[in-house]
DNA sequence: CTGAAAGCGCTTACAG
DNA sequence: CTGAAAGCGCTTACAG
């Protein structure tokens, strides 16, 4: 590779000017900025990216926390972030952590070893401290981290009220709530909306831990409708977990929408693949992977800040399994 | 952060005694060991890998070009690879290049200037030129490249006949297949396998291109059902194609499987959570990710390699869309 | 306006 | 067995 001591030599001048041209930082004659520049073309000079880290202490890259790329909430997820990233001249480095502690902190020292600028958090379920101590620019994604660094969330119990609101107003008598780990915030909010719907009406309910697998989902509602039969609604708490409703509806014969309409909570594109589709809360996946970079990009170029919590709306998408919603979108 | 500087001077020792017993490399009495490696863990000194990757010009670090990590396809891939990168030290950056020449060449600059030890490559259609003339590890995956670097796919074509036959088998009298873009290999290979099943069967076929995308499929599909009603079975380059095909049946009022077949492509997660389930070839996606990156990192620590090209074979799994399918799986 | 020098944090010949 | 020195490829005070 070529380098700035070449670029410096075939410009005939020192590679303190050939660094000025680079940085268009200080002082440097047309002439020489001229030799400069023809010698970066004919040499086909990149400047090395390593040297200028190690000098700077900053590398352009942040790292991408998440649980598991491979479950359907996240690719979209990373897309949004690193089409931010790029836009921003950032690169990111995927870790996938499946929320277990010690490929966190494995993942935290790689990238400060290699002095990632900044990490977006969408995993972990207790103790933040190990990244609150690394004192490295982080923002929580999904995930209410602390209130000392910005969050980037979506309204999970305004979209758990209207999930379950559309329920009762489509005529469900007898509730499930199929909810996420508990633990985990976003299930929790999801829990609690869904819990205050459906006590402020009176309506039957039961609630029932499942997590984002679709097996364990399918297992639990089949057992659920078995025992209950009649159960006539059900929110999960994602969209994957309704689909595993929908298979053990099917199994147990109960005819969606008529018998059994179900909301989901997600909004990811397969839900409007499957027949019937799905209604669901939709989560601004997008933006919200965006708007998380651009905090990150802000804090770490530190830009001011308007506010730390970011709370995103959330949108209910009627669609075939409750009733009187159309065809597919 | 404390250096190898701050080391050295507590356990009273040079920097190059502290750097030998990093390393594990040359001569160091105990007693020096001993007092630098307590002095390690006294300051809780990592070593900064920058400085590392400055002189080694090797940064642990290998760069994923996909074309769209939030294409079904690509989730389970890229999983597959950060696993098989971090049980061998490596990180990995993630690349969406929506098969644009001009983000393939930005992304390869900027890879190239953070000294990336390789790239695995499962993107780009035409031209490859710009990746050989770089002289750094490359391996193809889902995408032939060049036969002078080490190429990981599915037996396409195989699998593709596998699929016909099934149709025929199943008694379909008029298939259609919707192919991939013309021009990527893996498309043109099902369509390959395609053609040949049906000629020679002797088989009344219908050939349409469609993208990867569900609207378009469900488009195509749709316009092909009204304007040839005696189609009787549908092989799909994809599984998201199949969804769309399976959406476009339920609109024409097509009875799955009764009045139209369909076998999908690829063997992503969400098939099996369709109603009914998708009848598919899988692709062993997993195995191909662990593969490429296994094979990329012998090619970057120069390990011998059996042979350039790998073919992994593909399976038939028959679920609810062809005939005789029992539940799900 | 420009160059020599020191430094970012490490590694490795080279002497001793 | 150990340390001083040069070097990886840049950047930036500091003189001039």
């Amino acid at each position: 590779m070529t380098t700035i001591k070449d670029v410096a030599k075939h410009a005939k001048v020192s590679v303190a000017t050939v660094s000025r041209v680079l940085n268009q930082k200080g002082y440097v004659s047309k002439e020489a900025k001229q030799a400069v520049e023809s010698a970066i073309k004919v040499l086909n000079y990149k400047p090395n990216a390593v040297a200028r880290t190690l000098y700077h202490k900053t590398s352009g890259m942040i790292g991408l926390m998440i649980p598991d790329i491979s479950n359907p909430f996240f690719p979209e997820l990373a897309r949004a972030i690193e089409d931010a990233a790029l836009k921003e001249g950032y690169t990111v480095v995927l870790c996938n952590t499946d929320d277990q502690v010690k490929k966190e902190q494995h993942y935290l020292h790689a990238l400060q070893q290699k002095y990632v600028d900044g990490v977006i958090l969408a995993t972990g379920t207790d103790s933040y401290d190990h990244y609150l101590a690394l004192n490295l620019p982080v923002v929580g994604l999904d995930r209410f981290v602390s209130n000392k660094i910005p969050t980037v969330v979506s309204d999970n119990k305004k979209g758990a009220i209207a999930a379950t609101e559309h329920l009762v107003e489509k005529g469900c008598q007898f509730i499930t709530h199929l909810r996420g780990p508990k633990g985990l915030a976003p299930a929790d909010e999801r829990y609690q909306g869904f819990k205050e719907v459906v006590e402020t009406h009176g309506v039957a309910h039961i609630i029932v831990e499942a997590d984002f697998q679709i097996e364990r989902a399918e297992a639990v509602t089949r057992g659920l409708l078995q025992k209950h039969p009649t159960i006539d609604g059900i929110f999960t708490s994602s969209d994957v977990t309704a689909a595993g409703a929908m298979k053990a509806a099917h199994t147990c014969k109960r005819v969606i929408p008529d018998d059994l309409q179900i909301v989901g909570f997600d909004g990811i594109p397969f839900g409007n693949m499957l027949v019937p589709s799905l209604t669901t809360v939709q989560q601004p996946i997008y933006e919200m992977g965006e708007r998380a970079t651009q905090l990150l990009i802000q804090l770490i170029e530190k830009k001011t800040m308007d506010s730390y919590w970011h709370e995103l709306p959330t949108t209910l998408i009627q669609r075939q399994t409750t009733r009187g919603g159309g065809g597919h979108e």
